[in-house]
DNA sequence: ACAGCGTGGGAGAGCGCTCTATCCCTGTGT
DNA sequence: ACACAGGGATAGAGCGCTCTCCCACGCTGT
């Protein structure tokens, strides 16, 4: 205990000088690698301990020229590039029940390889300019990115700046990319299959804002699905997420199609808000009307009745999508890749 | 563009050799500090631009000692340390709707900064070491913590390595640490003021966890003002913040108390709960019973009948968190402070 | 005219780590 | 006995940046 203890803790140096070893033999120990004599990797373990070596990152970060962090940026058209109500400002993107999941996965990836993700948010191009500056000065090695509106021109700049990327959801446009996106035409199917299987004659469909890929694959898919069961005709009506919308997306198809006895919504959020809007009709769901809704959110087991929906396995594919990162930094020349996940039907008491 | 562009991109040298200045001179003009002359800023900044010089942080972080950025830490026993149903398990943390706010106020408060938050996850002995080692590798320069249950040993063990630490909520025993809080008790006043305002004669609570402080505080506060309103004795059942603990505490109560026609449950998800019990049995909410719930969270707009509620404003918590860690991060020496911010009522069908 | 001073700029020493080149030392083959 | 192989350890050169001196220059005051 004889030592300087300058100022901070202890570095390579002062374990090297504890051990009686060179600063490079400490090195190869705490790196665990080449052939490192079992005794002294034994005395230099006990060196550090004994001085409570802990390595500084920014120090190893500068000569591997590695962050051995990635960033989860949350990307989109910022309220003030919207249309939107002011009271839907904000903690928008935050208070989606998705984006809870997307963490979930991406950390539960990440934590048992000793990494944690650096959370950014790009929701107006001041944003984004700085996510793409934060990326290029080497704080991460790459960014897993949730776009939640079409034109989102981030992925392509940070594309272009040679960061890698993985996103969530194949991108509107073609572009060599790496991304995850689920078989959105089967889970759409899924839940045709299921309406008609249960004897739904007049069935229709709220859909999602139909600039996003996903809610156009919804939608046709289960429009599809429909004309091969011999309903070629699907009264549809058009929300944007938000269960709100999902509300009065229902009322006009209420209006539109009186005799309804089964719904199909691109999300839970809009079929919970199909929900409140059937019962104060006075319809009885599952009763009179079938209703099926989309993801498998938080939002679907806490509706009464409790939602019939076609789950998205958001926390595996995020974490695949951390998975991909990884393998791109590790070999960043390779070829993008996509990987699709399954749908599957979750059955509750909504249908 | 006759420079060397041998690997990478260029350094401070780089573009001092491209201004023809030195190296100490551009370092001055991009921190911004200094007095350099008008003329050679122009020089150096049209330099910058044209080498597309961008700032190593690694480099940068090895001699100011400071990573420029700040850790959200989410803490508390995990699933192995808790008894809880499977299907609780996991991620739990990440989809209740508190996390969002909270990680939206960080991010709020820090962008503007130009910094970001690094997440993550406590939720194991093992993950708690992890999080540990990371601070103390100077990965962040201090962290925002969030505990979410009643005796997790993270924040002393943060603060006793000497880390920058806020932590949300008041500590369970006095500790030397800074925090931000809810003045809970002023809020379960609001709830019981209102309730008696409105003629209610047989109140109910539903409370949080009794061993976090904030449902202590819920109950008590609640309790002392229902006394002062001449109601001495509230029949009380324990929730745990769910939405399924709160359907079984409402109907526990119904059973107890058929007469009720009042209730508070410490928080959104546990009052969505009891709406649903008490549509089930068909007791009709405003007109027979009001219900109150507490948060003002997304649960409490999505409900039906929407809930009266305690507001509590995460966000706004949230960023002063950020704001209290970034301060003692500059004053490391400074005493622990604690912020208390005042509930509101936010009234609307329920109650 | 000269000391004194303030202001703008440069030189150079590190920050703590990794990694290549190099050396030493022991065991083997002839 | 000696060359040689090869594993095991070290020395030392940076990685890109900040920051402390220190110098040069022009202005003021006497």
């Amino acid at each position: 205990m004889s030592d300087k203890a300058v100022s901070g803790s202890p570095t390579l140096e002062d374990v090297a000088r504890a051990a009686g070893v060179s600063r490079a033999t400490v090195s190869r120990v705490i790196n665990g690698i080449r052939n490192v004599d079992p005794a002294i990797q034994d005395l230099v373990r006990r060196a550090v301990e004994a001085t409570g070596y802990v390595p500084n990152r920014a120090a190893r970060s500068l000569v591997t020229r590695r962050a051995d962090s990635i960033a989860l940026v949350l990307s989109g058209a910022g309220d003030d590039e919207r249309d939107l109500a002011p009271d839907e400002a904000e903690g928008d993107v935050f208070t989606d029940p998705f984006f809870g999941r997307i963490a979930s996965g991406v950390v539960g990836f990440l934590r048992p390889r000793g990494m944690h993700p650096v959370l950014m948010l790009a929701d107006s191009a001041d944003a984004r300019q700085q996510v793409l500056t934060h990326l290029r000065q080497g704080h991460t090695d790459g960014a897993v990115v949730v776009s939640t509106h079409a034109k989102d021109p981030l992925p392509e700049r940070l594309a272009a700046a040679r960061v890698p990327v993985v996103r969530f959801a194949r991108p509107p446009r073609p572009m060599p990319v790496s991304y995850v996106d689920l078989a959105h035409q089967d889970g759409a199917r899924l839940a045709a299959d299921h309406l008609v299987a249960r004897g739904c004659r007049h069935v229709v469909t709220i859909a999602g804002p139909l600039d996003v890929p996903a809610s156009q694959d919804r939608l046709t898919g289960f429009r599809d699905a429909m004309a091969r069961h011999g309903h070629p005709y699907v009264p549809t009506a058009e929300g944007n997420f938000t269960q709100d919308s999902g509300e009065r997306a229902m009322a006009r198809l209420l209006a539109q199609e009186p005799a309804l006895d089964g719904v199909f919504a691109a999300n839970d959020l809009m079929a919970a808000g199909a929900l409140h809007v059937l019962r104060e009709q006075g319809r009885d769901v599952p009763g009179q009307v079938a209703v099926v809704g989309f993801d498998d959110s938080s939002a679907a087991r806490a509706s009464r009745p409790a939602l019939t929906t076609v789950r998205q396995p958001v926390e595996d594919m995020a974490g695949e999508m951390a998975r991909l990162l990884l393998d791109r930094i590790a070999a960043p020349e390779g070829r993008p890749t996509s990987v699709i996940f399954d749908p599957s039907l979750v059955v509750r008491r909504s249908a």
